[in-house]
RNA sequence: GCCGACGUAGCCAAGUGGUUGACGGCACCACACUUGUAAUGUGGCCGCGAAAGCGCUCGCCGGUUCGAAUCCGGCCGUCGGCUCCA
C-alpha cells in the first residue's frame, strides 16, 4: 500500500494530467507532496479561477477512477531534455541532475512527467482528495524569478479521513485569534493606524497583564533585575551592534531630527548593553541579569503580516544575562528551566527543541563553546533536539523551543541565544579576581517570545475559553429579575474585594438570554441569583464545561474560586 | 514587495447601472414584560429635525454615464500563498 506522501505525490501528477487536458497551454513545473496534501506549480498567463478548480477536480476524479498504472522508465539526460523541450522549467531541472544519477520519467495515461519517483502504483490509490486553493508562488521560491500559479490540494486514503481533515481546518478557523479577538473584545488592529500594529483592549490587556506578572515573578525569583530602555536611539548604536548590517531590511527607516539620525529599536540588546557598560563591572557583579518587557519595531513586508503572529510592533519578554564563561552553562540551564515552567503553566505539553547554528561562513571558535553549552543543557535535561544548520542569530547559535497547541499545530515560542560577538563589538568587560579585565558572555533570551504572538497562541490554544486564573472576566453574576439586582451587585462587590474579576449582568433581559450571553463570552463561572438565593444567601453556580448546577454560599464560592485560581497557576 | 481573491454601517451579510439610506440577522438603545438556566415582545438604530424635509453614505481619490454600492483607472487595506522541490 502506498504511503500518504506517495499517494499525495501521485495526486500531484493527476492534477498536472488534468491541467494538461483542460489547459494545454499551462506549463507544469514541480509538484511535491506536502504536509496534509500536495501542490503543483504551473506557468500560465491566465489565473486559475475557482470554477477552473471545480473542472479540474472533475477531470481528476475521472483519472483516479480510470486507475491508470504509474509507470516509470530511465532515460538519458539528452533524452529528458528533448522530451520537455517546450518547457524551460523541466529542461532546467533535467540539466541540473548530476551525470551519475538516473533520470526517470513517470507516466499515467497520456501524461508523462519528469520525476524522481515515490508514487502509488496507480491513480486508483487516491481515496479522497480536494483542491483547496490557488496562490502565486515564485519559481524556486525566488522573488526575482517568474511568478507561477500554485494549486494546492489535500489527499487521503478515504473520504472519512478527508472529512476529518476538513473538520480540523474548520475548527482552526473557529478558533482563529483574529476572530475571537473581535468577538471577545480582546484586541484590534486598526486600519487608521496601519497594519501590524496592535491595539490591546481592556479584556486583552488583563490577560496580557497576567502573563506579564507570571513572567515577572519568575524572573524576580531567579535574580533578574528589571530595566526600561528607550524606543528610539541613534543610528550609530545599531551600526556598532551590527543590526544595521545584518538586519537592515527589517528595520524601520531613519528619523531625522536636528541633523541626527535615529532608529526605532528592533531589539533590546543594545540598550541593555549600554546599561552594563555604564559602570565598571566586577566579577562579583556577575551574572548580571537585566530584564525588560521591551517593545520593538520591525519592518515586515505588508504581505506577511498576520494577526498577532506577525506584526510590526511587539513586546518581548526580553532579558540579557552577562556572565563569565564559567557561568555560561549554569545560566543557560536555569533559563531553560524557566522556559519550561512558563510553557507548562500556560497549558502546553508538547515541546520541540531546535539548536540553530550560525551559517557556516559566520562561525568562529566561540561557536563551539556556545553550542556545547546548549547541547550540555539539553542533554542534562534529557531533552531531544534537532539541529538547524543555518538558522542562528547573527551573533551566535540559539536554542528555540517550539510548542504544539491544542490542535497539534506547531508554534515557535521561546528562544535562548548565546553571544560572544556583541560583548566584543561593544568592548564589554569586567574586572576579574586576578585584577585583569575580561570579556563577559551574553545570553539573550525571550521565553514567551513576543507577548502579542504568545497571546494569540493562547487564544487559539484555549479556543478563547481561558482557564479561570487567566480569564478576563472570571465570574458573571446574573440576577433573575430586577428585584435581585442589588443582591447581585453585592456579590460582585464581595468577589472584587476578594481579588477576583467579576461583572454583574445589568441587562433588562430574561435569564436564558443572560446565560447565553455569558456562555458566548466563555466566562468560567456564571452565578444565578433569584429569589431563593437571596433568601438563603447563596448563588447558583454554573461552571463552564459542566451541566451540573449547585447552590453555594457566597463565602464558600469565594474559597472555592481562590483554590482553583491558586492551584491552576 | 509579488500573484490571486476580496473590501457594504460595531460584527455577519443581501444587493451587480435607475422606486437604495441601501434586504436580513447579531450587537446596541428605549419601552413593556418581573423573568429560574444558550436568544421575551414592540419600536429605534448615518447626521440635523417634533415632523415634513434637508444633508452625507457602500475602503479612499478620480473617471464614464441623464443616473453608480454596482462600470473603468489609481491608491489604501484585508485574506490565502510566495519555506516543503524532478
Amino acid at each position: 500500500m502506498a504511503t500518504l506522501p506517495e499517494l499525495r505525490h501521485t495526486a500531484a501528477h493527476v492534477l498536472a494530467y488534468a491541467v494538461q487536458d483542460l489547459f494545454p497551454e499551462a506549463k507544469p513545473t514541480i509538484g511535491p507532496a506536502i504536509e496534509n496534501g500536495f501542490y503543483y506549480d504551473f506557468d500560465r498567463a491566465e489565473p486559475f479561477t475557482p470554477e477552473d478548480l471545480e473542472r479540474l477536480e472533475k477531470r481528476m476524479n475521472e483519472i483516479v477512477a480510470a486507475d491508470y498504472p504509474m509507470t516509470g522508465r530511465e532515460v538519458s539526460r539528452d533524452q529528458a531534455i528533448d522530451a520537455f523541450k517546450g518547457n524551460p522549467y523541466k529542461v532546467e531541472i533535467a540539466g541540473e541532475i548530476p551525470k551519475d544519477e538516473p533520470i526517470t520519467l513517470y507516466t499515467i495515461g497520456q501524461f508523462t512527467d519528469l520525476c524522481r519517483g515515490g508514487h502509488a502504483d496507480s491513480t486508483g490509490a487516491i481515496g479522497a482528495f480536494k483542491l483547496t486553493s490557488v496562490a502565486g508562488a515564485y519559481w524556486r521560491g525566488d522573488e526575482h524569478k517568474p511568478m507561477l500559479q500554485r494549486i494546492y490540494g489535500t489527499a487521503w486514503y478515504d473520504r472519512t479521513e478527508l472529512d476529518a481533515y476538513l473538520a480540523r481546518l474548520e475548527e482552526g478557523r473557529r478558533r482563529d485569534h483574529r476572530r475571537l479577538g473581535t468577538e471577545l473584545g480582546l484586541f484590534s488592529i486598526e486600519e487608521a493606524a496601519g497594519g501590524g500594529l496592535v491595539f490591546w483592549h481592556p479584556k486583552g490587556t488583563i490577560v496580557r497583564g497576567i502573563v506579564e506578572n507570571f513572567i515577572r515573578e519568575g524572573l524576580r525569583e531567579r535574580g533578574y533585575q528589571p530595566v526600561v530602555t528607550p524606543h528610539i536611539a541613534h543610528e550609530r548604536l545599531y551600526e556598532i551592534s551590527g543590526h544595521l548590517a545584518n538586519f537592515d531590511e527589517n528595520m524601520f527607516g531613519p528619523i531625522e531630527v536636528e541633523g541626527q539620525r535615529f532608529r526605532l529599536k528592533p531589539m533590546n540588546c543594545p540598550g541593555h548593553i549600554l546599561i552594563y557598560r555604564n559602570t565598571l563591572r566586577s566579577y562579583r557583579d556577575l551574572p548580571l541579569r537585566l530584564s525588560e518587557f521591551g517593545t520593538v519595531y520591525r519592518f515586515e513586508r505588508s504581505g506577511v503580516l498576520h494577526g498577532l503572529n506577525r506584526v510590526r510592533g511587539f513586546t518581548q519578554d526580553d532579558a540579557h544575562l552577562f556572565c563569565t564563561p564559567d557561568q555560561l552553562q549554569h545560566e543557560f540551564e536555569q533559563t531553560l528551566d524557566e522556559a519550561l515552567r512558563l510553557m507548562k503553566a500556560f497549558g502546553f505539553t508538547d515541546f520541540e527543541y531546535v539548536l540553530s547554528r550560525r551559517a557556516l561562513e559566520d562561525r568562529g571558535e566561540t561557536d563551539a563553546v556556545a553550542e556545547q553549552a546548549i547541547r550540555n543543557a539539553l542533554e542534562n535535561h534529557e531533552l531531544p533536539y534537532s539541529v538547524d544548520e543555518a538558522g542562528g542569530a547573527f551573533y551566535g547559535p540559539k536554542l528555540d523551543i517550539n510548542v504544539s497547541d491544542a490542535l497539534g499545530r506547531p508554534w515557535q515560542l521561546g528562544t535562548v541565544q548565546v553571544d560572544f560577538v556583541l560583548p566584543e563589538r561593544f568592548e564589554l568587560k569586567y574586572r576579574g579576581s586576578d585584577g585583569q579585565d575580561h570579556r563577559p558572555v551574553m545570553i539573550h533570551r525571550a521565553l514567551a517570545g513576543s507577548l502579542e504572538r504568545f497571546f494569540g497562541i493562547l487564544v487559539e490554544h484555549y479556543g478563547g475559553a481561558f482557564p479561570a486564573w487567566l480569564a478576563p472576566v472570571q465570574v458573571a453574576v446574573a440576577p433573575i429579575s430586577e428585584n435581585e439586582l442589588g443582591y447581585a451587585r453585592g456579590v460582585v462587590e464581595q468577589l472584587t474585594k476578594a481579588g477576583f474579576r467579576a461583572e454583574v449582568d445589568e441587562s433588562n433581559e430574561k435569564l436564558g438570554y443572560k446565560i447565553r450571553h455569558w456562555k458566548t463570552q466563555k466566562v468560567p463561572y456564571i452565578l444565578v441569583a433569584g429569589k431563593r438565593e437571596v433568601e438563603d444567601g447563596t448563588v447558583n453556580v454554573n461552571q463552564r464545561g459542566t451541566e451540573e448546577k449547585r447552590n453555594v454560599s457566597i463565602g464558600d464560592f469565594v474559597d472555592e474560586l481562590r483554590t482553583v485560581v491558586e492551584t491552576k497557576r
